[in-house]
DNA sequence: TGAAAAGTAAACTGTTCAGTGTAAAATGGG
DNA sequence: CCCATTTTACACTGAACAGTTTACTTTTCA
């Protein structure tokens, strides 16, 4: 295999990859046929065939694909000489950031109409994707040792911030039930969040 | 039509709703097959096509029918002469209750496993759904009128505890990503948002 | 009892789609 | 120019599935 044929093969592989991302979001997985994929990717069904042998092997390479890059690290190092208010405000803002960029949101729509109907990998996947502790779970936990910070459950406080960023900037963006959410829109819903937080957990 | 074939029709169609309901929750619309359901109902597959011409009318009659059901008012009303606490920790577990209630998430599967690649349709009946004034709202608005509580945007307040609920008892189960809540987990949940709530709005 | 209403079984149509087989053609290095 | 690899066009298989048609049976009740 020279050199020259992997970058032509290479080249396909992304036309395909790449038309794939943007007909899975757009038509979902099911509702993309790969003759059409292969339209879309201006190659021809076969060559599909050869890089990738199943749907479904497309289908997880493109998903694990996007975990990846999605992670890339929100990050936010509790600061004990520093207010909470703002250390705070500026992780939640990362997160709402991330949460409702669309990239992600695609990311999860793929996924979710992926798993609708298998419980049982989604569960896997999640599982492996909260395994890592959080910028968030870090800061609590400092801010709790540090004094300034009191509650029980870190678990808990970690789950409240969640929700409420998720209710506000991923669940009704996902399903297209509300529009992207405006710069203000973030800072204005982060600072609500923070303040409540703050108000019940600060010392 | 005499009463009596009314009767065999009858026990007929609700044989069908009845798999449909089921298979449906189970598969999901698309993995349901007119053959499949007309199996399970025990039934003629033309017997499904006499009671609904299309696919598409069964799956809309089990959806407003759910949707009607789901409807059973969760009511509160605000007492002035009674602690804000006890009043809203009622209001909300019974939300709790309601969200995380098997009936509710089956009813919100179908119904995603079905929208979710027409966002526009699932626009229109969230509309409709979210067009009646929650008893949520009412109380929270007594309250602020009674003095006892304090916040700019009723809106916000309401979306924040619908948030909170939401994420602790309605999407973790709808995926099955968390077992069903225990009597004890709700009154926990409820406990914790209706805590986090007052510390930041009561007066 | 007999006619109307409802149900049944099974074959059939037409379509969509995943995945395969194959032979010809393009590509680019040696 | 020749050889490897890869791509392509396209026909094909086999399955699934919505919806229809037909010829026949059961139920109900007047």
């Amino acid at each position: 295999m020279t050199d020259t044929t992997r970058k032509r093969s290479d080249k396909k592989r992304e036309a395909i990859i790449q038309a794939a991302t943007q007909a899975f979001q757009e038509f979902g997985v099911n509702g993309t046929s790969m003759d059409k994929l292969a339209e879309l990717a201006q190659v021809s069904k076969r060559t599909v065939y050869n890089h990738f042998s199943k749907k479904e092997e497309l289908v997880m390479h493109l998903i694990k694909e996007q975990w990846k890059s999605a992670l890339v690290n929100i990050g936010v190092e509790y600061q004990c000489d520093l207010p909470l208010n703002g250390q705070l405000e500026e992780l939640v803002f990362q997160e709402v950031t991330f949460m409702c960029s669309e990239g992600h949101l695609e990311l999860a729509r793929v996924a979710i109409g992926h798993f609708f109907y298998e419980p049982e990998k989604l569960k896997d996947e999640v599982a492996q994707l909260k395994a890592q502790e959080s910028s968030l779970h870090r800061w609590l936990k400092a801010g709790k040792a540090d004094g300034r910070m009191s509650f029980d459950d870190l678990e808990q406080v970690v789950n409240e911030i969640d929700s409420l960023i998720k209710g506000q900037c991923f669940w009704p963006q996902l399903f297209k039930i509300e529009d992207t959410l405006s710069e203000d829109d973030k800072r204005r819903i982060t600072k609500n969040i923070v303040a409540l937080v703050l108000c019940r957990y600060s010392t």
